[in-house]
Order: structure tokens, then sequence, then C-alpha cells
DNA sequence: CTGAAAGCGCTTACAG
DNA sequence: CTGAAAGCGCTTACAG
């Protein structure tokens, strides 16, 4: 019940309580003697500093805003925890907020999350409104949206090169031979579902084909899985590339439980490589986002803004990687 | 840059700085009017409460501290995100601290939280001292395990009916006609591994069958992996009881890749009923642990404490429920 | 209902 | 190096 303040210590260690601040200030002046006074009070009362009474007066609440969606698709949890891990070796820690999918929504957990004083707000996989990004600039917070990017720029983001892997995905199934290709896209309303798909459909005509069919699968997997039922219907597609691997898992259900094989009938490939892409079950061909350097990128990127003060938008992509599996037929000479 | 505050709202509006604070703390008394020209100034500054001030002088940061480990198993997000749904809903927030395994590890990050003045803790999938234990409740701050119990009686816990769900599991095993049953255990270092494999042994004793093998799969897909490849070399199991659904989809693949059908040439069940339980490429047998209900509790208990400032340790077990699918066997008579 | 004032637990110039 | 004092942005008795 009783909270042991800087005070308490002071008192039993005989000194005033600027000099028990000082002690557990790292940098600060304090005498050899001082401190093992003030350390032995300290861990005999238990004392710890109050984070919160520290960030009010330094202004540095060592607090970042995460801002999460769609926490079923494997490739967030992932995020989340590489992001948490690496905050907390820098003395940061992660402050959770899940969104929903609306920008208006995403805005007011924003607000509530500036009340909060963050010194920085990571959004992963949400948009927000130009309002609320005025307002994180008044307030000299900086912003890092996590693979996801906006328009006009007044945030910093990272990603990786969604339209490459888009255009590497289409180049794949063309030197595979593949001529019926579908693609169920990642959702429209995001710019990595837009990126891929229009890398993706870029490729195909320059190259004089026109895709089987293009649809919104959402992000979603019941909107995936009926997509697939609705192209297995007659004349099929040869190929399929998925926006995502959470949506390509329900496609390969579906592929499968149409008695076609993946890989052999139909060629799936997906995007991000989740760990259960790498599982037997499914062995996706995917294109892999580099999930490790984009959280050391947007980890660097905040925290240098915080240090720094310094928060103009920066736009990072880093490039990711075609990663061969079972799903889709390989063409010669690639691997 | 320029941080609004409420003394620069009465300024602007004509009023106190008290009068700023009560039309923002719920239940204090306001005159409409003051309430009017506050709002009015506020919102044309862009006025929004400092929460850190104010938890400074409350005492209450409405900051819960979650401690979590294993973010691979989809149990965990399915959990954080519920939680986290529902603790935004009531007000409150969580701040994530990721934690490595070990106990000490637990405590120092545990301490960290502390540090934050959270109002609660809520730790998932972890054990901690019990010198923690006495520092949390000096501190009078509620903690409550979240799929873990604690020796001693020390904290609250909030778990399902895992000795049950073992015994269940193993009667259903039976049912089957199953004479072979091997059991990959939870980890034998935590709570769940240890209940789920006691009640299993129990029925399979009481049966007067001796385990085809037991042995301790670490919650952990490669040492379960590894386990089945063992299992599978010469005289095989019939049936395997996996610790966790994790597990299992390692253990299912390895039978699989060994050129086996799970649910005919040998039953697999597992723990958790986690969403990828359900998808047709798993298909899994499983006891479901009732996650919603376990989230339910688990928020009802600790706001309860913190509203209440009583803290004494609550033990809730919450039943589940076998989920028949097509990785096992199906006695006649089961449904 | 409303304002002046104290105080939450710290950090940080300012003198010494 | 060290202490006294101001101040971070609020809430909350205390008078009126």
């Amino acid at each position: 019940m009783s909270k042991v303040t800087s005070a308490d210590v002071a008192a039993r260690a005989g000194v005033s309580q600027s000099a028990v601040s000082r002690v557990f200030t790292p940098g600060a002046s304090a005498s050899a003697k001082t401190a093992a006074k003030v350390r032995k009070a300290a861990t005999e009362l238990g004392y710890r500093p109050n984070v919160l009474a520290r960030a009010m007066v330094s202004g540095k609440s060592r607090i970042i805003g995460l801002v999460v969606a769609y926490l079923e698709n494997q490739f967030y949890p992932v995020a989340l925890e590489l992001l948490s891990n690496a905050l907390q070796k820098r003395g940061y820690h992660i402050l959770i907020f899940t969104a929903p999918n609306s920008t208006e929504g995403v805005d007011s957990v924003m607000q509530d999350l500036m009340d909060y004083q963050v010194d920085g707000i990571i959004a992963a996989s949400v948009s927000m409104s130009s309002t609320l990004a005025e307002r994180a600039r008044a307030a000299g917070i900086p912003v890092v949206l996590f693979n996801r990017a906006q328009e006009g720029g007044v945030f910093s983001n990272v990603t990786s090169a969604n339209v490459t892997g888009g255009r590497v995905v289409a180049e794949f199934l063309l030197a595979a031979g593949h001529t019926r290709i579908a693609h169920i896209a990642g959702w429209q309303g995001s710019s990595t579902g837009r990126d891929r798909q229009r890398g993706f459909l870029d490729v195909l005509a320059k190259a004089g084909l026109h895709p089987f069919a293009t649809v919104d699968g959402m992000y979603n997997r019941e909107t995936a899985a009926a997509c697939t039922r609705q192209l297995l219907d007659g004349e099929r597609p040869d190929a399929i590339f998925v926006g995502n691997d959470h949506m390509a898992f329900a496609v390969l259900d579906t592929i499968r439980q149409a008695g076609l094989v993946p890989g052999k009938d139909i060629s799936v490939v997906g995007f991000d490589d989740v760990p259960l892409s790498a599982w037997p079950a499914y062995d996706l061909t995917t294109y892999r986002q580099p999930i490790n350097r984009m959280v050391e990128a947007t980890i660097d990127l905040i925290l240098g803004q915080i240090d720094t003060g310094e928060a103009r938008p920066h736009t990072i992509e880093i490039d990711g990687k075609l990663i061969l599996r079972g799903s889709a037929r390989i063409p010669e000479g690639w691997h």
C-alpha cells in the first residue's frame, strides 16, 4: 500500500531529496559516498523511481504507442513481438491500442494515444486522417506507419517494396508458363493491396496478358475462400496470386477441398512469408516481407526522431524476396 | 510543439483552472454555462487533459501491464486482442512487456512494469517469484495470472479446467479403442503442462493402461516434431495426445511427412482450439479453452480488485470442451 | 457552482 | 558535489 518516494529514501539516507533523484538519474553528479548511502536506503525501502512523475517533468514518457488491427494475420503478432523486444532493450515500452478498421476509429484511438503523452506512435496496418497528422505534428509526436504508405507524404512510413514484389510474382508465374493467371488482391483500401496489384498487373500487361480475373480479397479469409470457389467454378485459372499469406491459406484450403493439388493443378503465390507459410501443411511460395529489417528501420526512424526532435516524414522501402516452395510450379532456372 | 494545458483553456474561457479540470472530470460539478465556455475554448485550442498528470494526482494510471511470452502460439495474440478490446472499452489500456521465459526475466520485467504505476498486471503464460508477489501486494497492485496457475495461492489466476481436459481426452481416446496412446506433454515447468498430463495419465492408469510413451514437448514446435519422429520409428503409437495445438500442428506435419494419415493411421488430439485448428489443412480434434470467457473472467477479476482495493487471490477455472474434428477417430456415440 | 491553494513524485537550474 | 526551490499538469479538499 505504501508507495515509497524519493523523500522517504532521502530521510533514511540523511541526504536531500534532490540527491536521491541524482543517484537515480544517469549522468547526474553524485559522489560515490552519497550514491552508496542512497542505494542502501533505497534497497532497504524497496524504492523505485516513479516513471510517471519523471515523465511529467522531463516530458519524455518512454512510451511508444502502437496501433494495430489484424492480429489474426500472423504477420502482426510477429511484428509486435519484434517491436516490443527491440524497444524494451532501449528502455521504451509499448502501449497498445487495437483499432477498428475505419479512419474515424483510428483517429479516435490515436487521440487517446496522444493523451498518454507517448513519445512516438507506430501505426501498423492502418490509415488515418490528415487532421490527425496535423495534431501529432503540433504536439511534436513522431508517427511512423508500419507496412502501410499514405498519400501526401505527411507521415513517415516503412514498407517493403510492394510494387516490385507484385512485379516479381508476375514474372515468376509468367516464366512458369502460366496463361490463366488470377489475382485475389489485398484490400484495395490499403496502399499495400493497391501497390502489389499494380506491379503485378503491370507486368502482365507488358507481356500482353489479360489477368484471368482480379478481385478484392479484403485481406479476409472468408472473402478469399469465396473468391476461390468462384474462380474454380467452370473454366479454371492455372495460377492465383494472392495479396497476402493470410488469405492464401484459405485459397489453398479451398483448392484442396475441390480435390485439386496446389503446385500441380494450380499455382498459388502469397505475400509476407509468415512462419506458417513454411509449415509443411501449406508450403506456400510467397514474396517475403523482411520483417526484421522493417522493424529495425521503424525503430531507428522513430527513436531517431524522438532524439533529434526532427520529424520530417521519411519513406523507407525495404527489398523483399520471392521464397520458392511447393505451392507453385517453379520455372526452369529459378531457385 | 505547444502543449495546451488546462491553464491555457482557463485563460481563454475566462474561468479558473479548477473549473476547466472539473469540466473534464466526470461527476464533478460545473454549471452548464461554465461547461459550455470551457468546451468551446478547449476545442479551439485543441486541449486534451494530460493523462499522466491526472494519473499522478489520482493515483490511477488506467494502464494495465500485460506480460506475455509465446506470441508464436496463436492462443496469445487472440487473447491479447480480446483483452485489449475489452479493456479499451472500459477506459483502460495495455502496456505490453514481452518476457523471457525464466523466472528472473519475468521478475525484472514485472519490476519495470510496476515502475510505470500500472493499476494492475495480467501475466499470460509466465510464472514469477514470490518475492515479486510480495512487492506487488505491498504496492497494492492486483496481479492475475492468465492461463497459468501458481503454487501457494499468492496470485489470482484464471485457467481452463486443465486436469479435466486431460481426463476427457484420455476417455475419448480410450472409447475409440486406442491402446498404444502416447503423450507429447506441455512444458512440465508450467502448471498447464503438468495438469493436462496429470488428468490424462490418471484416466489411463485407472483403465489399467500404460501410456505408450510420455515426453515433454516444451510447448515447442521443433521439440514436438522431433518427439514425433522418434515415436514413429519402429512400433508406432495409435494415438497421440499433444499438450497444445501449437505443438499438435508440428505433430500432424510430421505424421503426414511419414506418409501416414492423421485420424486414420493415428489419432491426434490437441489442446486450446486456436483458430488454425479449424482450418481444413489441420482439422484438429482438440480440447477447447474457452478463451472469451477466460478473458472476461480475467478482466472482471482485475478491474474488480482495482475498484475495491481488495486483492485477495482468487482462483478461477473455466470449463472447456472437446471439439471433434478429423484428426482423431471418433468413438461411437460421441459427437 | 467556483476560485485559490496544496500536493502528486519527480527533475533541474540556481547558488553555494 | 549538494540542498532549497520552482515547476511539470493535473485533482481535490476547503472556503465562499
